[in-house]
DNA sequence: GGCCAGGTTCGCT
DNA sequence: AGCGAACATGGC
């Protein structure tokens, strides 16, 4: 591979605040679950962004606090233009929800005893989200029924193969394949690169509808939650946990809740049934107390977890091992 | 080695 | 409508 010029420039985001930039870059990078194409070092989150077909590697960190947030952020690349870099902002803007505000979640977990412990300590936290709705669907598949970090190889392989590359600072990252990519691997050879037939089949399948333009995912953005479950539980491969993924982790909305989630449903169990796993109609029943911001809820409970807080909940018990969250 | 893992579809009653 | 099987792989 020839070594390419890279340039580079940098720029300031402003989060609305409060915003916490360690506890949202641990959230996304929390299992290193999407190394290639970002990771989160030394307080420096670093990825690489697919602008219009220009790959930049971005680098954040924190120059500012939780109440008065300020993001520096540079970015480096072959190509960089003003646009680009504009584009690159929003993307940022976005993946980070930098323009999130808050404070209606927090007036709900005000009064809320469950959550009001955790929403101090995780003050400023936002939900992070992946780059497109491409990447999102695909990922969703992929992670269906089987464990993270099976799930989390075979999206590794699938970049590796088939995702375009740009390397900056020794660091080669991979984008996440265009559909054309994964349209010109074909099912064989998903299947080669160790997924199962149905899943390949899904997955060219929905690839080869965006290349033929017969479906339009980018513009899921602009449509109400009930019409992207709608529009998505439509494709083959797609179930209404997918689809719920798809607005918690890629649309930014606030309400997402997949009541199916094995692990959603043992973390309720465990810091709200006394370590018995809720079923998916339980956890969705006792969901609706936290609406419309489930998204957040779970997230924070999640982010807890995580990051070995359960004793913010209050009604853990603290006698059951969370498992895997 | 067997069972399970942050589901979905398909083919049966 | 509702139920069960099949699905591919890695970790324990």
């Amino acid at each position: 591979m020839t070594e390419q010029i890279i340039h580079r420039a940098s720029f300031t985001i402003e989060p609305v605040q409060p915003y916490d930039f360690h506890l949202t870059a641990d959230y996304a990078t929390h299992f290193n679950g999407r190394y290639l194409w970002e990771f989160y070092e030394d307080g420096v989150y670093r990825c690489v962004l697919n602008i219009d077909g220009n790959l930049v590697v971005a680098a954040m960190r924190s120059i500012g606090t939780v109440e008065a947030p300020r993001l520096d952020v540079e970015i480096a690349g072959p190509k960089l233009g003003e646009s680009l870099l504009i584009d690159a902002r929003r993307k940022l803007e976005w993946i980070f929800q930098t323009n999130v505000d808050l404070a209606p979640f927090y007036r709900m977990t005000d009064a809320d005893p469950f959550l009001k412990p955790l929403a101090e300590t995780h003050r400023g936290f936002h939900v992070p989200q992946g780059p497109s709705v491409f990447e999102g669907l695909v990922s969703a598949i992929l992670g269906q029924q089987i464990s993270g970090q099976v799930a989390r190889a075979l999206r590794t392989l699938l970049m590796e193969s088939y995702g375009e590359s740009l390397t900056v600072d020794g660091v080669t990252y991979f984008t996440f394949p265009r559909p054309e990519a994964l349209v010109a691997a074909g099912v064989q050879g998903l299947r080669e690169k160790k997924n199962s037939g149905r899943k390949s089949e899904y997955i060219v399948g929905i690839a080869e509808k965006l290349v033929s333009d017969e479906i339009d995912l980018e513009g899921l953005y602009d449509k109400s939650d009930d019409e992207v479950i709608e529009t998505l539980t439509a494709l083959r491969g797609v179930g209404i946990w997918s689809a719920h993924w798809l607005l918690v982790r890629t649309l930014g909305r606030p309400d997402g809740f997949p009541h199916g989630d094995l692990a959603l449903q043992k973390a309720l169990g465990d810091v709200a049934n006394g370590g018995v796993r809720m079923t998916g109609e339980e956890a969705l029943e006792y969901s609706l107390r936290w609406s419309p911001f489930r998204t957040y809820a779970t997230a924070y409970i999640f982010g807890a977890i995580r990051s070995g807080r359960q004793s913010d909940l209050p009604m853990s018990t603290n006698k059951h091992e969370v498992v895997n969250p």
